[in-house]
DNA sequence: CTATTTGCAAATTGTTTGCATTAAC
DNA sequence: GTTAATGCAAACAATTTGCAAATAG
């Protein structure tokens, strides 16, 4: 395996770099962390990370960075419920997350149709869609459920990623 | 017009008495404001329009209401964005809002194919949809914009109220 | 060098809570 | 009467901010 895993840039920090951003020390470790991540953590959760690799770090410079981000559009800021913004880098094409209400774990989907129809209800009320939210919030089916759903073929699928 | 608009227990208040609520005169103001608004006030909203009608009554008193009347099912908390949560009387029947992100103008819209989309997204990943959230962010269609989504016929349909 | 960024602690914002007092039932 | 509800102010949790010191470019 050949990975400068310090020498090297983080994806996210070679975007910040590309959009001209300062990169300072803690920068990098919140960009290191940030693009490692496969899940969505929060603010807490980042700065528990980042203190990790670098100790000379504060929560404040963690808050700092994310909004930076996400006004930059490299990260988008998701709210689960339970009161604290969570972050992802932001991805191609939109998908959307499943939260299950039992063990709070986060399934990511995408959905082709959905995507369509969210459009064009806006459209039929006169609007153009500028963004959008949807989120699930979920239980596993127990085995003796049976399958009420429509016969019809899905587009949903899970995108890979699955989340705490 | 015939409306004892201070004999009589509003809308809400009498669904307090069903669930045998203590019906303080505080509780009661709070009912009739939520019964007549047209919107989906923050808690912030329902105070100033509650102290209107009968001042002494306090902030923490809205707060504990809104919380009780949720807990019962009597009331919805929204979250648009913007920190506060916001309110709204449960109705019949799933809707959902579009924001008008210029002017924050909350529009209301039902769409039964919408809510069978997602109970089969969820279904399709193995789980029972125990609830959700949607929330579309649009800006009003400029005049030139041609109509670029497919010629199917329309499911969304606005149910009339519209707000703040 | 100069403009940004950081750390720290204090400040803000939305919401909850403890406790003595008041009011429903 | 008793139990639950209220007001007030203090407590909280998440996030933001002022300012002097540190640092990237």
């Amino acid at each position: 395996m050949a990975a400068g895993n310090d020498v090297m840039e983080s994806r996210i920090g070679r975007m910040c770099i590309e959009r001209g951003l300062k990169m300072t020390g803690q920068r990098r470790v919140i960009a290191r962390v940030l693009s490692e991540a496969q899940d969505h953590p929060d603010v807490e959760e980042l700065y528990r990370r980042a203190a990790t690799l670098d100790s000379r770090i504060s929560v404040a410079t963690v808050y700092r960075t994310v909004r930076l981000l996400e006004e930059k559009g490299i990260l988008e800021r998701r709210d689960f419920g339970g009161g604290r913004a969570r972050y992802e880098a932001t991805e191609e094409g939109d998908h959307y997350h499943l939260i299950d209400v039992d063990t709070g774990k986060v399934i990511e989907f995408e959905d082709e149709e959905h995507a369509r129809l969210l459009r064009r209800i806006a459209n039929d009320l006169g609007f153009d869609l500028v963004s959008h939210r949807l989120e699930l919030f979920a239980r596993k089916r127990t085995a003796d459920t049976k399958d009420e759903s429509p016969p019809r073929t899905t587009t949903a699928r899970p995108t890979g990623r699955s989340k705490r």
